[in-house]
RNA sequence: GGAGGCGUGGUGUAGUGGUCUAACAUGCCUGCCUGUCACGCAGGAGAUCGCGGGUUCGACUCCCGUCGCUUCCGCCA
C-alpha cells in the first residue's frame, strides 16, 4: 500500500506515529511560510502541514500543489496547538507534519466544484460524474446503497432464501412496458430483450423447487423517464412457495426494516398497517396515499345530486362524483393562488376547481348562490369547516376526481408545510382490482400482470363483471411513494386460461408469449407468491433525499441518455450488417 | 406525443427595453502573508448572455422558431 492510514483515520491516540496518507487536495492554505493542505479521500479529510523550517523540500513541493491533485504525504502525527483544534473535523485534533510530499498525479481545474454546498447543474454533474461522486454526500449515498444491499442479502439469506441470477437476454413480451431489444447475430431477424423484471423466471424457479428465491435484479424498461423512474433500475426481487399474503408481508417487512437500519440507522416499526385499494382511493384519491398528514378527501356526491349548481348536479347525473378538501386556514390564500390550484388540477383533467371561503358569517364564494342555506350548512358540517378554512371541490368522473384531488392534496401538503419530517409511514395497499379497463383498446388489461391470482370470492364475476374482480395483489407504499408490488400467483392452468380469456388472449397468443411458463406449470407448480421492491426508490427514502439519481452511481438523464459515455451512440455500418439490421431511413444519419 | 420552468465567465447566481463597454460569489493565474481550516490581503485573466430569426432608434431583457437540461400529463403490468 502507498498509505498507512486513510484521511479519516487519525486521532489523538495516533500522536507520535509516522504515517503516510494518500488523497486528493481539498484545499491549500499558503501562509507564505507554513502551508496547510487538506487531503481528502473516501474516509475523510486530514490536515497536512508543510513547514519550510522543518522540511524545506516538501514545502517547496507544496507551493506547486493545486486543488484535486493526488498526493502522498509522509510525516508524523502531531497534536494541534489547543487554539488550532478544529471541532468541525473528525481529525481536527491532530495534523500530519509533513517531511515528504509526493505528487502522484496533477489535475486540471475541476469542471465542477467538489463541494456539497455548491452543487452544479444536473447535466454538468452527469458528464463529470466521477468528479460529482467525489463529494462527501455522494460518497455517503454509495455507502448507504452498499450497506442496505448487504443487509438485505444477509437478512434474506438468514431466512433460507437463495440468491439466484436470472438471464439478462430474454424473450420479448409485447404487453406491459416497451422492451429494450438486442439483435441476434446468429439468428437473422431475431432479437433478445432485456428483462423488464425477472417475473417469469422467478416463477420457473418456484416450479424448480427453489422455494425461496431473491435477487437484486437489474430491470430494463424503454419508457419515458420521470424523476423517480430510470430506464434501468434495481429491484429487490423475491418469490416464495407455499405461502399466502401474510407470509410475503412478513418477509418484505423484515427486508425493509433491515435496509433502513443498515442504511441510515432508522428503526421502522412492524408490522406495517394495511389498507385496501378502495379505502386508499376513497380517502386519499391515490393508490399510494401519503398518510403523514390529514386533509383527507370529503365526499359531497349525495349532497350535490339535486343541488342548484349545475356543474355539480350534472357530474353526479353522469355517474360522477363531487369531492373536495378542507384546506385548514386556507381562506387567507390570495385569489391568484387559489386560481393556481385550479390550474394544478387541470393537469389531471379536472375541468376546474370550485371553492368556498369559510367565514364567521358562513360560506362565501361566487357559487354559494346556487345552493340553498340547508345545502350550504350540510356542506359546512360535512367538511367540519371552521372560519378561516377554504373548501375546494372537483366534480367529475370518479377517476378524475380521485386523481386530481389526490395530487392536489399532496401538492398542498408541501406548499403549506403539513408534512412532518422524520416520519416513515409504510402501509400495505391490498385488494387491487385484477383488471383495468383500457378505453382506447376497449379491452380489459391486467392491472399488475397476467399471473395474479384472483380473490377466491370474486372468481364468479371473472366473466360477468371483470371490473369487480379483485386480485391477490398488493403494493407497499412509503410516504406516498410506491415502493413495490407483488401478488400471489396463479398456479392452476384452468384459472390461468380464464384470466387470459378476460384480457382477450387466445391460446395461440399465450403459447407464443409465455408458453414456456404455462408448460412448466403443467409439471407440478407449487402455490407461490412474491414481491419486488424498487431498490432505488427505497434508498432515496432511506437517505432522505429528493433526487433518485443521487442514489444511482451512473444514472441516465430524463431523455434516457447516459451523459458519462454519451450513450446511446451510433454503431458502425459493419455492426449493422453483422446484426442483420439497418436503419429505417438512410438519411437519418 | 403534449404542457410548464430554466439556459448569462470553469462552476453557481444577479440583472426583466437604454450609463450592461454585463454584476456578485466561488474557482483560475500572479504577488504578499508562519497557525489556517469557506484562511486573509492586493492585483489580473476569463462571457460574442444556448443557437437562429423577428419587433424596436436600441434586445441578456419582448415575440417566433430551434436545441439542451429539468418537472409534470400521456406512457410506465
Amino acid at each position: 500500500m502507498l498509505r498507512t492510514h486513510t484521511c479519516g483515520d487519525l486521532r489523538p491516540k495516533d500522536i507520535g506515529q509516522e504515517v503516510t496518507l494518500c488523497g486528493w487536495v481539498q484545499s491549500v492554505r499558503d501562509h507564505g511560510g507554513v502551508i496547510f493542505i487538506n487531503l481528502r479521500d473516501r474516509y475523510g479529510e486530514s490536515q497536512v502541514v508543510c513547514d519550510p523550517q522543518k522540511d524545506p523540500e516538501s514545502h517547496k513541493v507544496a507551493e506547486k500543489v493545486r486543488k484535486e491533485w493526488v498526493l502522498q504525504a509522509h510525516g508524523v502525527v502531531d497534536a494541534r496547538p489547543a487554539e488550532s483544534i478544529n471541532p468541525n473535523m473528525a481529525t481536527g485534533e491532530v495534523e500530519v507534519t509533513c517531511d515528504r510530499l509526493v505528487i502522484l498525479s496533477t489535475a486540471k481545474t475541476p469542471a465542477l466544484e467538489i463541494d456539497d454546498s455548491k452543487v452544479a447543474n444536473e447535466d454538468v454533474r452527469m458528464k463529470y460524474r466521477y468528479l460529482d461522486l467525489r463529494r462527501p454526500s455522494m460518497q455517503r449515498n454509495l455507502a448507504i446503497r452498499h450497506n442496505a444491499a448487504q443487509a438485505v442479502r444477509e437478512y434474506l439469506s438468514s431466512l433460507g432464501f437463495l440468491e439466484v441470477q436470472t438471464p439478462l437476454l430474454v424473450r420479448s413480451t409485447p404487453e406491459g412496458a416497451r422492451d429494450f431489444v438486442v439483435p441476434s447475430r446468429l439468428f437473422p431477424g431475431k432479437f433478445y430483450a432485456l428483462p423488464q423484471s425477472p417475473q417469469l423466471y422467478k416463477q420457473l424457479l418456484m416450479v424448480s423447487g427453489v422455494d425461496r428465491y431473491f435477487q437484486l435484479a437489474p430491470c430494463f424498461r424503454d419508457e419515458d423517464q420521470r424523476a423517480d423512474r430510470q430506464p434501468v433500475h434495481t429491484q429487490i426481487d423475491l418469490e416464495m412457495s407455499f405461502v399466502d399474503e401474510s407470509d410475503v408481508f412478513c418477509v418484505v417487512e423484515g427486508v425493509v426494516k433491515a435496509a433502513f437500519k443498515a442504511g441510515a440507522d432508522i428503526d421502522v416499526s412492524l408490522p406495517f398497517p394495511r389498507m385496501t385499494y378502495q379505502e386508499a382511493i376513497d380517502r386519499f384519491g391515490l393508490d399510494k396515499p401519503d398518510t403523514r398528514f390529514g386533509m383527507e378527501l370529503i365526499d359531497y356526491t349525495d349532497l350535490s345530486a339535486n343541488c342548484g349548481f349545475s356543474v355539480f348536479a350534472r357530474a353526479v347525473e353522469n355517474g360522477g362524483q363531487v369531492k373536495g378538501l378542507n384546506i385548514k386556514g386556507g381562506s387567507s390564500l390570495p385569489r391568484r393562488e387559489i386560481d393556481e390550484l385550479g390550474e394544478f388540477v387541470k393537469v389531471y383533467r379536472a375541468k376546474g376547481l370550485a371553492w368556498m371561503r369559510v367565514t364567521d358569517s358562513g360560506l362565501e364564494s361566487s357559487i354559494t348562490k346556487f345552493f340553498t342555506d340547508g345545502e350550504l350548512e350540510a356542506i359546512r358540517q360535512r367538511s367540519k369547516a371552521e372560519p378561516g378554512d377554504l373548501l375546494v371541490f372537483v366534480a367529475d368522473s370518479p377517476r378524475i376526481v380521485a386523481a386530481s384531488l389526490g395530487w392536489l392534496r399532496n401538492h398542498l401538503a408541501r406548499k403549506l408545510d403539513l408534512i412532518p419530517s422524520g416520519v416513515f409511514n409504510l402501509v400495505w395497499i391490498t385488494d387491487f382490482p385484477l383488471f383495468d379497463w383500457n378505453e382506447e383498446t376497449r379491452q380489459w388489461e391486467p392491472m399488475h400482470h397476467m399471473f395474479t391470482m384472483p380473490k377466491e370470492e370474486d372468481m364468479p364475476f371473472l366473466h360477468s363483471d371483470p371490473g369487480r374482480v379483485r386480485g391477490r395483489l398488493y403494493d407497499l407504499v412509503l410516504n406516498g411513494v410506491e415502493l413495490g408490488s407483488g401478488s400471489i400467483r396463479i398456479n392452476r392452468c384452468d384459472i390461468q386460461q380464464e384470466v387470459m380469456k378476460v384480457v382477450g388472449m387466445d391460446a395461440a397468443d399465450a403459447e407464443r408469449r409465455f408458453g414456456f411458463l404455462l408448460r412448466a406449470f403443467e409439471y407440478g407448480a407449487p402455490p407461490h407468491g412474491g414481491f419486488a421492491i424498487g431498490f432505488d426508490r427505497l434508498l432515496t427514502q432511506i437517505a432522505g433525499i429528493e433526487n433518485m439519481r443521487d442514489m444511482i452511481p451512473f444514472p441516465y438523464n430524463s431523455a434516457g441518455v447516459s451523459l458519462v459515455d454519451d450513450s446511446p451512440s451510433e454503431i458502425d455500418s459493419s455492426q449493422w450488417r453483422e446484426l442483420h439490421i439497418r436503419p429505417d431511413s438512410v438519411q437519418r444519419k
